[in-house]
DNA sequence: ATATAATACTTCACATATGTAATATATGGA
DNA sequence: TCCATATATTACATATGTGAAGTATTATAT
């Protein structure tokens, strides 16, 4: 039987990969896995609070905070204080992240097809069968 | 066709299972996944050098370098400077380590029946051989 | 024999997470 | 109105990683 050790693979997969994919995206966008997540995320959600984000993102929030204070220094997005909800504050990107957002969409469906060469439609469909059951079943039931 | 976004998932897969995975080593073991996974090596290694846990782990030696000393601050491991070669240390596990490492055995063999439960062995094969080929796409071809 | 290379490790500045505790603001009753 | 409680954000200590630059030590090639 083939080694089963799905844990230690699967941190193994994701450290190298994304140490991998950081050192590129460095280069060709300038930021990295972890703040692209936040811009793709923003795109979608322009406006939103920082719980919003953690909640998208997985993260917790004195996480999103740091994320939030390293991408306001960058340039990429800016927070306003909401007239609403005296608690809160309003993310909205930048132009500057907007234009990395949409120059990030190819460049993440050509790494997403790279990862599936030599796979078949129905074994990728298990893959992503199997990380989607981890995610869930990492949420809590 | 299903959500083929396979790097954010892997990510997001692994980012949420270690989270969970973690807080429940640390109560049951006292260590958390990196130290386990470096506790696990050296069970195989004993006397190896901080340069053989790097490749051993695929981090880099600075990485090596603060994990063994808090390793060694937490009482789990000893260096010994090797009188071959100056430059280097040997790394042994103390009696605590390796009772948390064998503890830890059928914990992370219980931790992926988990993970594969749902899924035929063929499946997991799958899954298994997906996981190998990113790991040594991202080892560098 | 000695200048130069490579090797093994450390140190630094930083990015990215966690969890806990503190602080600020809102809101729904007494 | 004022308090109790809930919610939102921040601050702090720590763990874990990166890459770049530095320090010994060893190996190698003239």
């Amino acid at each position: 039987m083939a080694d089963r050790r799905l844990y230690y693979k699967l941190n193994q997969a994701q450290h190298l990969l994304s140490k991998r994919v950081d050192a590129e995206l460095a280069g060709a966008l300038g930021i990295k896995t972890a703040q692209l997540g936040a811009v793709f995320f923003l795109l979608e959600h322009d406006g939103c609070m920082l719980k919003e984000i953690s909640a998208g993102l997985g993260l917790n929030n004195s996480a999103i905070t740091t994320l939030v204070v390293r991408m306001e220094k960058g340039g990429l997005l800016t927070r306003e204080s909401c007239s609403v909800d005296g608690r809160s504050y309003r993310i909205h990107l930048t132009s500057k992240a907007k234009s990395i957002g949409q120059k990030a969409i190819p460049v993440a469906k050509e790494l997403n097809s790279m990862l599936a060469q030599g796979f078949s439609d129905e074994e990728i469909d298990t893959v992503i069968r199997f990380l989607d059951s981890i995610i869930s079943l990492a949420k809590g039931e």
